[in-house]
DNA sequence: ATGAAAGCGCTAACAG
DNA sequence: CTGTTAGCGCTTTCAT
């Protein structure tokens, strides 16, 4: 060829690395194909409106001859913009954060960001490790899904100055942004609707978290406004089961409360997985529901609405929480400054059968 | 000070970056106020085993007043280790997917490893970009999580030379390493387990997935053989409802069946939460499992043996599938080989009341 | 619209 | 055990 000499032999480094995986494609070599500089490269990948036509031909078909696929790592080193968000959650065992994870990830999916999966578990032992784990990926972005984290670690992400959304709760304080709802609210709204229901007898079942507690606070104080507190010793008998909550401990929670406290007319769960423990344990003692008691979710999950009876539950809007926060999330890697910072997104109450 | 010619002033730089966040700790940083060079700081915290006692302490008492998080992205770049897996999920609002996703989340956090999650949905259109996505992240590993990848997704995947583990399925030619089982032999054997507890006219219900046919078409088979096939136009009746299934379309799906092929004694579902609404639909109609029919599902979801009836089940080790998966991926970034790279995890009968 | 040079923060390679 | 030097692959800045 007579212009080899314009295809520079690749300049043989000082050292060659050892056990790397076959050199992959850069964007210098893509550049050398496409007859174009590398910068040049990354502009009609980028921005690709700052390139003129044939070039971006030109370098699309480089692009596809080599299978090039660009380094995010180096990309992200040098441009501070990783395009990456960093999610804790406490398991993603429980389907509960599960709507609002897939939304984010949708969501961010569109913007060309990805996600970066932290769990917590339900200890604060953990926290930190797992927070420098991710604050290491310079993401641009963390949200914190359902989670009370230790002061360290609310210092450590105030700190790092990367932009944080808060989720699943309200907060006088929050660490950055937040969107969530008052579990509070939740617990006093639906102890008014059980009220509006007849009932007056009503007891709790409730997973042992932050959040369910502040619900069953909410409730235990519209049940005294509302003179519901029925029970001598206990004023609104409450069962505490251990997180995360399962049908067995709905179960199991329903025969407890039916020996230490008979004559309930009504029980709110702090799960929809719950709730479908006690109108199996109900239907497994041939107890109708909601004849002989009422039954209250939370969370409309998906089967909440075709079980037998439907489950009259809280409905969250976890897809929306996800997309807000994405939304934030992306506003703020871009640039833009986030108007409303703090969301309340709500909650309602769905009807159905079961109350 | 009479040495501050030996910390030399940092040369400004020729240019300063825009809109970059406050400019965040280095390693030099460390190293200046530890009174070391910037490799050691680095060696304090890969591999202290090669730092001086006295050193090593100076380094982390430097660390812990700048405050000082690695920043992974630039170790990335240099070492080629991103330290860093991709998980490939349809979706993760199934709860099939979970349990292997958190073992494989914790086993993978335990190395030092985070996991990038995204999220192919059920068609294969966006997956390409998916792929390049993730790719670009340079992954030291990535898992496929019940997929069936178009066979430029495979191209791409081979050509990137990371690593890969398939899982939820055996292939006779995998792309790299996996760890599954065979869907058509629990079809099979779920079939011969009815055919002895004395069930003759079995139905299918199922999602129309990839794998559920696949078990459906062992459980076909061994019918024919056992001479199960009941029905005269249909062998065994079979009713596809969408995926990912529902608790609702457990319920219509009973109804269809019912209406459609009366008089079948088991079904067999292609989860446990299908399994759940037919219970939910027998139920509703006064119909008695396993009485009037036996129920089978498949997952063995942590609910399944609390339902009423106590559901029969086939149990998939999810846990064991994701932890075994990040250890072969993490055995590979160590750059030890892997001597097995196929395991099937197998599965097992869960006998309960239903079937 | 395109290019040259520099450097993001870290660690591999080599040298003592 | 510790340090010097270079460079991972990209994009920012400045220049044309």
């Amino acid at each position: 060829m007579s212009d080899e000499a314009t295809i520079l032999p690749a300049k043989p480094s000082r050292r060659a690395p050892a056990d790397r995986r076959p050199a992959s494609v850069t964007v210098v070599d893509v550049a050398r194909l496409a007859g174009v500089s590398a910068i040049t490269v990354s502009r009609a990948l980028n921005t690709p409106e700052q390139v003129s036509p044939g070039t971006l031909e030109r370098v699309r078909e480089a692009v596809r001859q080599t299978g090039y696929v660009p380094n995010l790592l180096a990309g992200g080193l040098r441009s501070n913009k990783s395009r990456l968000v960093a999610a804790v959650v406490p398991t993603i065992a429980g389907p509960v954060f599960m709507e609002t994870i897939q939304a984010l990830t949708e969501a961010l999916a569109e913007k060309g960001y990805q996600l970066i999966l932290g769990q917590s578990g339900y200890t604060d032992s953990r926290e930190d490790a797992l927070l420098d784990a991710l604050i290491g990926r310079r993401p641009d972005g963390i949200v914190l899904t359902g989670i009370l984290h230790s002061p360290q670690g609310r210092r450590r992400l105030i700190a790092s100055g990367i932009p944080v959304v808060e989720t699943w709760d309200l907060s006088d304080d929050p660490i950055d942004m937040l969107v969530g709802f008052s579990h509070e609210e939740i617990g006093a709204a639906v102890c008014r609707f059980l009220h509006g229901r007849g009932r007056r007898r009503p007891v709790l079942l409730s997973g042992d978290d932050a959040r369910a507690r502040r619900r069953n606070a909410g409730f235990v104080k519209a049940a005294r406004e509302l003179g519901m507190d029925w029970d001598a010793h206990h004023g609104v008998p409450t069962r505490l089961v251990p997180a995360p909550t399962t049908l067995a401990s709905g179960r199991s929670g329903t025969s407890a409360l039916l020996q230490a406290h008979p004559g309930f007319d009504a029980v709110f769960c702090s799960s929809d997985l719950l709730a479908l423990g006690v109108l199996t344990e109900a239907q497994a003692r041939g107890l109708a529901v909601p004849r002989d008691f009422a039954v209250m979710g939370f969370g409309d999950q998906h089967y909440a609405a075709a079980l037998h009876p439907a489950l009259t539950t809280v409905r969250i809007d976890g897809n929306a929480m996800g997309r807000t926060a994405a939304r934030f999330i992306v506003e703020r890697a871009e640039g833009r400054a986030v108007e409303e910072r703090i969301v309340d997104i709500g909650f309602s109450m769905v009807e159905r059968d079961s109350a």
